[in-house]
DNA sequence: GTGCTTGGTTTTAGCGTTCCAAAAGCGTTT
DNA sequence: AAACGCTTTTGGAACGCTAAAACCAAGCAC
């Protein structure tokens, strides 16, 4: 027998405190503790209002809540301006909002100049709307966000680590070295040797990383790695000319530290009249959408980014119930995404041997 | 002579009105009007106070301002769930940030749970937050959205049309059509007659839209459609199979409603050793970042997301601004990105005639 | 009986804004 | 001088909530 209309109808406004205590016959402060602190009520009373509650379909008004307590549940992010949008944060984006809903927490965007986040974008979040605290991704070398945060005793988590000077605050990443392990793993056991690594210059923290992986793996096989590597910028055409020497020293395999640079290598393939994944074996990383649509589809070095969304949501919970707590730092490990560009398709034999030439 | 450190410093808390108002010895009443109507104020003392609150740094709390005004200046965005990511969607997550941040509005996230959108998620963003309008995105037949929310009254703006049934609230969506229509005429242009059209099932909105684009600009150069048209479901298996008739029919040239259908179309190419781009011209639809990194590049139609976010923040301050108004609808015009794909390469000389066989 | 808990509830007092009505300031007019 | 407009400024009150303190039975000891 439901009797008003449950959830805010239309016109009369919302329901308040207020009024579901005059209805349950409290007073209001007993209702909120009914909400906040259930254990204080006698069980019978809690019922009462708890039916009330419902019957009614009130839900606490944030903004009071916030400017009662100080704290909004409310996490702030700040998101890059369309052009340099990418589907790595950009999944990550979705995965956090789902693990800060089902914490209890919205994610509260705000939109970073061209020119890389500035600090007063997290200063107004900050002030105005009184965030809880911040989840910081696309962090770069001397990011001045971390320290700045910090120091003003702002709860934060950063996606990524900080690659250079010391350690801040608290941070989640993916084992990058870790993935490009795995991958020559998988390439030495479909009979590979000459196994190169493409990768972006030195000095991005993510790409060194990615290197070192490949580096060790190869180490620890007896596999050489002079003159198996090379050093590019981000784009593909870049990619495609940088390969070149790779591939005329006779790999077998390239592994490279992006989606992109490997479908650089599958260009320079292409241009000489081989077949990636049949004659050279190609991974990639962070597998983006476009990875498994290429053709070959190309394996790749996934990032566990539900994961990563989960854990950045609860150490910033922890962080904000425990300010002084010592930080936490995660480290993930990513997944190897075999598909067919690692040659490994046909039966499960090595190296080509498989079609014609 | 800054005498405090401008905005809030780490420990004092925030700078209140209260406190402006003291140090500039006027009421708090008035250091709210000159913030809110500063025409109000004798000159003098605008001056005075504006100083006062520059030098303090003081930003009004906008919990405080929401309690107060209900109005939070927030727009609530329901985010789909990692799985569901998509490229489009997340490009004009960042165009519409950007544009709610210029005109001082923000966008709060809603995680939608997996089987799509609820109500329940907009009703506590409403209830809870008090945002001050909605900006819906992929929204289906018979979305129960649209309706729900103009009965209560609550503003909001789609991006996408209402493919069935009566129009109901604002909306703005990409000219599929015109897209299409585009991508006939420079084919035609580079000397294509048999273009054929890869589609999804009939019954999609949209997919029905950029099918009939192509349709109405072959007619009117007099090309045949019949068994020049195909359809599938999304997947890109599907598709190359699809596609397979078109190309037995003697297709040069497919335009596909989306880029992952053309990237069916490019598989079922080589599997018949044809080269796409060069054998058989191929459009897609999105421009999605995989487009340009295929190869060959794809040709593409591109949604113009930064304006499609600027035009969805304008209609919904409109309709915030003016609930009763009547609602306006915006189709924008995408335009078509050329890449080798259409085979236009070369030098401009069409069809092929151009490289080894 | 007085004092002393103890658990459950209410009262009071804001949190930082803005709305509203009322009060000053002040130049003109009666 | 008082009365009248006009502009500018101010003093409550209220928005919806919760922290803190006060209250109020019972129960229980002495």
């Amino acid at each position: 027998m439901p009797r008003s209309k449950n959830s805010s109808s239309a016109k009369n406004g919302p329901v308040t405190l207020a009024m579901v205590a005059a209805r349950a016959g409290v007073s209001p402060q007993t209702v909120s503790n009914a909400i906040n602190s259930p254990g204080m009520l006698r069980p019978e009373t809690l019922e009462r209002v708890s039916r009330v509650i419902e019957e009614m379909g009130y839900r606490p008004s944030r903004a009071a809540q916030t400017l009662r307590t100080r704290s909004s549940k409310l996490i702030g992010y700040g998101i890059l301006p369309t052009l340099s949008s990418n589907p790595v944060l950009d999944r990550f984006l979705h995965a956090l909002s789902q693990a800060a809903d089902e914490a209890g927490y919205r994610i509260l965007l705000f939109a970073c100049p061209p020119g890389g986040p500035t600090l007063q974008g997290y200063e107004e979040l900050l002030d105005q709307h009184k965030v809880d605290g911040f989840v910081l991704s696309g962090t770069a070398r001397n990011d001045p966000r971390q320290a700045w945060l910090a120091k003003r005793g702002v709860p934060f988590v950063a996606f990524g680590r900080i690659w250079s000077g010391r350690q801040i605050g608290d941070w989640v990443d993916v084992d990058g070295a870790s993935g490009t392990d795995a991958a020559v793993e998988h390439l030495v056991a479909l009979g590979h040797r000459k196994i190169a690594f493409l990768g972006w210059e030195r000095g991005s923290g993510s790409g060194d990383d990615r290197a070192e992986g490949w580096q060790r793996a190869m180490r620890r096989h007896g596999l050489p790695t002079r003159g198996r590597r090379a050093q590019t910028v981000g784009d593909i055409d870049a990619a495609r000319t940088a390969v070149k020497p790779l591939l005329d020293a006779g790999a077998t395999a390239v592994i490279a530290a992006s989606d992109m640079l490997a479908l650089g290598c599958y260009q320079s393939l292409r241009e000489r009249g081989a077949a990636p994944g049949r004659d050279v074996a190609v991974v990639g990383f962070d597998d983006s959408p476009t990875a498994e649509n290429l053709f070959p589809a190309l394996t790749s070095v996934a990032q566990p980014l539900e994961e990563v969304g989960r854990e950045c949501v609860r150490l910033l919970l922890a962080r904000i119930a425990t300010p002084d707590a010592p930080p936490e730092r995660l480290l993930l490990e990513p997944s190897l995404v075999v598909r067919d560009s690692s040659g490994a398709a046909g039966d499960g034999t090595a190296d080509s041997t498989e079609s014609a030439e």
